[in-house]
RNA sequence: GCCGGGGUGACUGAGAAGAUAGGUGGUGGGCUGCAGACCCACAUACGUCGGUUCAAUUCCGAUCCCCGGCUCCA
């Protein structure tokens, strides 16, 4: 089968190619890190790493990498606004940006690069740049001359004299208002020697100048939010395009759906954004991508407590179906009876049409569905039969696992389910045990105590109540 | 103004010229000592108006509304 993907240039869906056999390169924007990762960062980051697994699981070899802006106006500002030193701000927020990565379980990037980290690259894009006549230099910095690139605008469908309206008033020293920053010219902050005098980086030029350090001139994937189609991106392929006078710069152009909270933009102004760390303590991290993948990555999504909560219910449900399946008791038989054998074969047809949603531009609501089919087919099974082929039942939650695995989900561990359920049936023993003790019913409550401590637990009464431990 | 995306049942969310999407919640039934889980069933679903077609929610046109981008954005 083979995979296609939605690209953002072509506006279609293409058959995907890797330009050098099985190695995929791909590059996704990462955080500029003056604040705190919040759940639009999460949306998206999450979809490419489904995407980034989803490749690996196809036999892909995938070399993904991610930047982190951390050099740039915001963050100064913000360190300003808080009294707090903008190297250091950065460097605390990317601790946290990581510790939210991982939270998600995030995995499948294989190099996060600094901006700070790849000055020398930097300079070098601008210095070409300038040398083949693309960019020129003012008092205040170094521009790119729009003027000089043909095919401005390929990706977010603007023509050029379309672009001349601006929020901010644009640097006077400018040619056309549309150019934009590689470089500016700056005496405070941050800075960082230069040709043309200290300053910093534009917006724009970290992003081609890491891409092509670690992934070249041309690659297979470059993704990032919806947001960043104009002008980021643009802005990246007329700068790396007029270097290599290659195109596309990069062969699939991926975008996410942005988050929304209760049908509003979420952001600092609405005073409505959620961070990555707020959201996991109400809901755990499976149930965050089990939300996300309910819907296509493509499509905006909104975030409410309500839509939360059905998104852990609809989990729930699969994981009842496995727990329905693997408490029946098993057996060893040479012959599968007729029922499992139909059941096996609806395991295969559940693989087999998860994997077609997948090659599908990543249908990851599709995909689901095919487990809650498969989920009901094996309630049925398990209402209808008390017992179970032992090696059918390992392939069943084998394959749950390895398909939920492509999206981050069921990958509850058994041991940890336990250990949750020890914790809440020993709540409930201790609740219990204290109502005897209240009614003074110390026969039992001892007797509580005796057979908890034969079982391995031990049981103490302290001044802040009754606490327990394995021994 | 320009460039995009979208309007589907209580909520969510796919899809495609003719199929029952799937899920959550609700109601009724089955199973059950009770509850839960599970199974079965049910609810005027495809923004509006035209057109093409044997057939459109799916294609075309018009129209209304919502969301995003237009140099801060994942």
């Amino acid at each position: 089968m083979t995979l296609k993907i939605y690209d953002t240039l072509t506006r279609r869906k293409e058959a995907f190619k890797p330009i050098s056999g099985n190695r995929v390169y791909m590059f996704v924007c990462g955080p500029t890190l003056y604040d705190y990762s919040h759940l639009g960062h999460a949306r998206t980051y999450v979809a490419f790493d489904v995407i980034a697994r989803y490749l690996r699981y196809k036999g892909y070899t995938l070399f993904y990498l991610m930047n982190i802006t951390d050099v740039e106006d915001r963050i100064i500002q913000r360190a300003e606004m808080t009294n707090r030193d903008p190297v250091e701000l950065a460097k605390t927020l990317e601790t946290t940006f990581h510790r939210d990565m991982k939270a998600l379980r995030m995995n499948s990037v294989n190099l996060y690069a600094r901006a700070s980290e790849h000055m020398p690259e930097i300079l070098d894009q601008i210095k070409r740049l300038i040398e083949k006549g693309y960019a020129y230099e003012t008092k205040t910095g170094i521009y790119y001359d729009l003027a000089r690139f043909e095919d401005f605008g390929e990706l977010s469908h603007q023509k050029l004299d379309e672009v001349k309206k601006h929020r901010i008033d644009p640097d006077p020293t400018k040619k056309n208002p549309q150019d934009f920053t590689l470089w500016k010219k700056k005496e405070t902050g941050p800075l960082w020697d230069s040709p043309w005098g200290k300053g910093r980086p534009g917006w724009h030029i970290e992003d081609t100048a890491i891409s092509e350090l670690y992934l070249g001139e041309q690659y297979d994937i470059h993704g990032g939010g919806i947001d960043l189609i104009f002008p980021h991106h643009e802005s990246e392929i007329v700068q790396m395009e007029s270097l290599s006078g290659k195109k596309p710069m990069a062969r699939n152009w991926l975008h996410t759906g942005l988050l929304m909270i209760s049908g509003e933009r979420m952001g600092k102004s609405m005073g409505n954004s959620v961070t990555i760390a707020d959201a996991l303590e109400d809901y755990e991290a499976e149930v965050l991508r089990f939300f996300f993948a309910s819907t296509h990555y493509r499509s905006p999504i909104d975030y409410t407590k309500d839509k939360l909560e059905q998104a852990k219910n609809s989990l729930e449900t699969l994981y009842t179906a496995l727990y329905n399946i693997k408490r029946l008791q098993t057996k060893e038989e040479k012959q599968l009876t007729d029922e499992e054998k139909k059941l096996r074969k609806e395991l295969r047809e559940t693989e087999r049409k998860f994997l077609k949603a997948m090659d599908d531009d990543f249908n990851t609501p599709i995909a689901i569905s095919h487990l809650f089919d498969m989920a009901k087919k094996i309630n049925i099974f398990t209402a209808e039969d008390g017992i179970v082929d032992k090696k059918l039942l390992g392939e069943i939650v084998n394959s749950f696992k390895e398909l939920g695995g492509i999206l981050g989900v069921l990958q509850r561990e058994k041991e940890s389910v336990e250990e949750e359920l020890i914790e809440k049936l020993m709540d409930l023993v201790i609740e219990l045990r204290r109502e005897f003790r209240n009614r003074e019913n110390f026969a039992v409550s001892d007797r509580i105590r005796e057979e908890l401590r034969r079982l391995g637990i031990t049981l103490e009464d302290t001044p802040d109540g009754m606490k327990w431990r394995k021994h």
